[in-house]
DNA sequence: GCTTTAGATAACCAACTAGTTAGATAACTA
DNA sequence: TAGTTATCTAACTAGTTGGTTATCTAAAGC
């Protein structure tokens, strides 16, 4: 995998078990159990899915008694959303001038 | 990889060198050639990274003589953008509500 | 001190990724 | 027809991913 940290980002996101656990940690913090609950998985699975999201900077971990509480950590999600609007909205310009272009095309063709 | 769109698009969108070949994309349709006059890389390493992109929808060939010219297809990152942006806000609410709630123990000390 | 509970780590495996070189296909060019 | 250009496919390699089971650590409860 590419080392930058939007790299990171994508890849961790690009994968459902994560995505639901983060959907998860959204309405509050959660213990590593109460996150693999849903889950026909494994306990270890589901610590590499958590590592994946740590080293993404998506999640960081508590330590309260023997439970490691996750939390989310907004910045990298922050940066994937900027990432595809901006990207989002220059692809949409390109295609409304492609539209444009067409239009003009036809307009040329009646007169 | 996970088989559903979005962990393909999520996926594809995990490379710098995919997301530079969007951005040349972005700014109109390109031939392989020129796509991967950018990178050191050979020519099937670049074909790679288009099939990629091509599985997650991002980008669609054309046919003109020997040249297969690609253009962006810009549904999946619409969907990319949707769901980061809408789970960005979800997180900022829940950050909110923490904040909120430190400050009202605060209030709280301080009576 | 012993048992239980929460969680991490290690070792392993199958499947996939990202690159390579070599060779095939298909269309233009002289 | 022969040669060149653009692109794809095949076969290979090294490294990564996503899962498993077995083992370890640390805290809590009796």
């Amino acid at each position: 995998m590419a080392t930058d940290s939007l790299s990171a980002a994508f890849a961790a996101l690009a994968d459902p078990t994560r995505r639901a656990i983060l959907a998860r940690l959204a309405t509050g913090p959660a213990t590593v159990k109460e996150l693999s609950a849903p889950f026909p998985m494994s306990g270890p699975a589901i610590s590499k899915h958590l590592r994946v999201l740590e080293r993404a900077g998506l999640i960081a971990q508590g330590r309260e008694a023997q439970w490691r509480p996750r939390t989310l950590e907004p910045q990298p999600l922050k940066e994937v959303a900027d990432w595809a609007e901006k990207h989002r909205k220059i692809w949409e310009k390109n295609f409304q001038r492609l539209d444009d272009y067409l239009e003009q095309l036809k307009g040329e063709e009646r007169a």
